[in-house]
DNA sequence: CCGAGCGATGTCACGTGGCGACATCACGAG
DNA sequence: CTCGTGATGTCGCCACGTGACATCGCTCGG
């Protein structure tokens, strides 16, 4: 038939490349014309041409489909914290600027979806908060590695991450264009500005 | 019988009282005898002397039956936010440590329990997180209500919560004994020495 | 004193998530 | 050609969570 120098398949479709991929693709598009809780895992498999066990071999989850990106956003970070030689907060806010020019820029329309499909589940939301949690860990372990204390680590990294979600909330906003890096970096600052106060107890 | 003025009970425990605290304790016990994942709704239905059906009326979840104070909590700290008249960082930091007093101090035993269950298990995590995301929310809101713009209310609370998560893991590790408002005012100036620096990109 | 109404519970049945065990197929090496 | 290997399909299972319906025991009006 027509297929290319991939995989081979007789009776239904056996062994065609890329299956982690194509149940990614199904499982995007079956939550965004059904929604999440709508659509069953065998679903997915069907669409990609697969069973409900192989989705189960590739993913641990079902949500685990919507969330495979988070590697390489992790290796980002960490890579840019590992080499920067700035104060702790400073350089997890340029590592979150980096990642989001390398990764997210260009597929703003892909992560709005995304983020769409995601605040239409309970269940995404909690399994994203834990995965944004592991992000944070690793670029915690990060600056640990470069010498900082424990305390300093964590709350240089999770000021970061509350930057980030700040201004990423308002990049996915329909009604914004700015980039993802410029707004980390207003937020950045807006965050200095809060907690830099005086001990202003009345 | 010996029954007090309490409910009534023939053939087996048909209206006892106080079901949902049962079922909570029954749920307590179970999760640490064998675990989360080893434990049936069932099980704890039937420790509490009820079935499954009655736990799923009162819980939307067998994690629910762990998060159960969440809502004193948030009371809590909504109250002491919506009556300080301080910058949004102190007031929030403030509250952290007036519900830390009134909720906290006196069930540190009781609160490393439940942590070591809850950090057994992804799920429990992963509902954690969400809790505490609602609790912030809430708390966000309050701040909002008070006049200040979104961005503020929000960087405010989240800095105020990575100073509780921070100081309420150390409080709970094993060699600590500080008080847990002493702990957050100490944190809470680490984090202001942090995020403060001047914009030394090298 | 009794029957109607009611609220909390139990019972049953079902779809689905997730997983272990085993069968099956296509390939590549010998 | 045969045999092994890795990716897949098939089957059966248990637990989660829910809708529909039955039942219990109280409370209140007559």
């Amino acid at each position: 038939m027509s297929q290319r120098d991939i995989g081979y398949h007789r009776h239904m479709a056996r062994w065609q490349p890329d299956a982690r991929g194509r149940l990614e693709a199904a499982a995007f598009e079956l939550f965004r014309e059904r929604g999440f809780e709508q659509t069953t895992v065998a679903d997915i498999a069907a669409r990609a041409g697969l069973d409900k066990r192989t989705f189960y071999r590739l993913f641990g989850d079902k949500r685990e489909a919507l969330f495979s990106g988070s590697e390489r956003v992790e290796e980002a970070l960490v890579k840019v914290v590992a080499e920067t030689d700035a104060a702790p907060f400073e350089a997890v806010v340029a590592a979150f600027r980096q990642m989001a020019a390398e990764i997210f820029a260009d597929r703003r329309e892909l992560v709005r979806m995304r983020q769409s499909i995601i605040e239409s589940s309970p269940e995404l939301q909690e399994r994203e908060l834990r995965k944004t949690g592991a992000l944070l860990a690793a670029v915690t372990a990060a600056l640990r590695a470069k010498g900082f204390d424990e305390t300093t680590a964590i709350l240089a990294t999770e000021s970061g991450g509350t930057v980030f979600r700040v201004a990423y909330a308002r990049w996915v906003s329909p009604d914004s264009d700015a980039s993802l890096a410029d707004l980390i970096a207003e937020v950045a600052t807006e965050l200095s500005a809060i907690t830099s106060s005086s001990p202003g107890r009345r």
